[in-house]
DNA sequence: ACTAAAATGTACCGATTGGTACAAAATTGA
DNA sequence: TCAATTTTGTACCAATCGGTACATTTTAGT
């Protein structure tokens, strides 16, 4: 029941693959490149990763997604204006220079897989969703202690705010002025007042 | 200067290639599924499309935008409430199921050539910006007829316009209920008042 | 009928794809 | 020390990739 150690961290790993997908998308990423970015062999990969590369894939959603949702309800819990904090995630998506041609890597994934796997673009779908439903409860808790005065359903405000996000992923990557489209963005989070 | 006769009209070739490049984009599609999408032999192809797939695929960006765009403007000539023609393209695209997974084919070109290819992103960009400009022109006009009230920088809103666009296009592969998300699009068109 | 020109169909290409087989290496418990 | 167990590195695989070479076919002009 011993053998020999493994000799890397899977979350490491995952973690390493997802960036390259991410800046690549799936269909343009190959296992050789993935195996030389995660510094593992053919051997350990298959042994690790049964299903190869559609499991790695699916791995990195999970990781990214779920990493970035506890690090927003980590924040939000420890804020006082939760409703700032979502809308400041706007602010910094577009402020980073380094997402601009890499967009969302769970919007891009609902794109790609949309044509390659079903089942995965749901999976990617789900994630996106468990996005738009925080955006639901915090909105909902506001309008009920009163922080927020607008009166519109809290669904739909949510919809919105995800729409917004999957707009401002793909707008980017036209290039050009980013100032009118942080203005695009400012006044679209005008929906929360 | 004469010799055997094209058996293709190559509009029809380059539609039929891109109507399969939309569904799958561009890595996933084979250039022998194209092929025999295209109804032709290796041999006609790679004479009339020298630098093969990726030559190709240019083709249908074109064919495609340009086709749309013109279409819109030959609508927006005849029209009288130019800013409805607008508004309603968004209606038409949310109402019409096969756009649910296809999305946006120079939007998906926009995201899939971001990492593949910078030159053919930059072109995909500037068809989505002459869209932006079309409807810039359209309310910039408006507005100096009085049949626009508002008082909003057309750019902004072209950019809104667009915005709105790209995300209606990624959040609808979302699935689940439309509704909202139509409601979405309807709050957000209200811009044009 | 013959020739030049253009289009077509097909055999073939090396490179790359994702994936498998398996021997060698490294560990722990007996 | 040695057997059992697990991981690792590497040789190898068929299938597919986009693309080329080239002989054959079909046309128009002479």
């Amino acid at each position: 029941m011993t053998g020999r150690p493994k000799q890397f961290d899977e979350n490491e790993v995952v973690r390493k693959a997802g960036e390259l997908f991410w800046s690549r998308g799936y269909e343009a990423t190959s296992t050789e490149d993935l195996l030389k970015a995660m510094g593992i062999g053919k051997g350990s990969f298959y042994l690790h990763f049964q299903k190869g590369k559609r499991e790695l894939y699916e791995k990195t959603l999970q990781y990214f997604a779920s990493d970035s949702i506890e690090k927003l309800k980590k924040q939000l819990k420890e804020a006082k204006d939760k409703v700032g904090i979502i809308k400041s995630r706007f602010f910094v998506r577009l402020g980073d220079e380094s997402f601009r041609e890499k967009g969302c890597y769970i919007g891009n994934a609902l794109v790609e897989m949309a044509s390659l796997d079903g089942d995965m673009q749901k999976k990617a779908a789900l994630h996106l969703k468990k996005l738009e439903t925080l955006f639901y409860e915090v909105i909902k808790e506001a309008q009920e202690e009163e922080r927020l005065k607008t009166k519109e359903d809290p669904a739909y405000i949510a919809k919105h705010l995800i729409n917004l996000w999957n707009g401002m992923n793909v707008t980017r990557r036209m290039g050009g002025d980013e100032a009118v489209l942080k203005t695009v963005i400012e006044k679209n989070l005008e929906i929360l007042k």
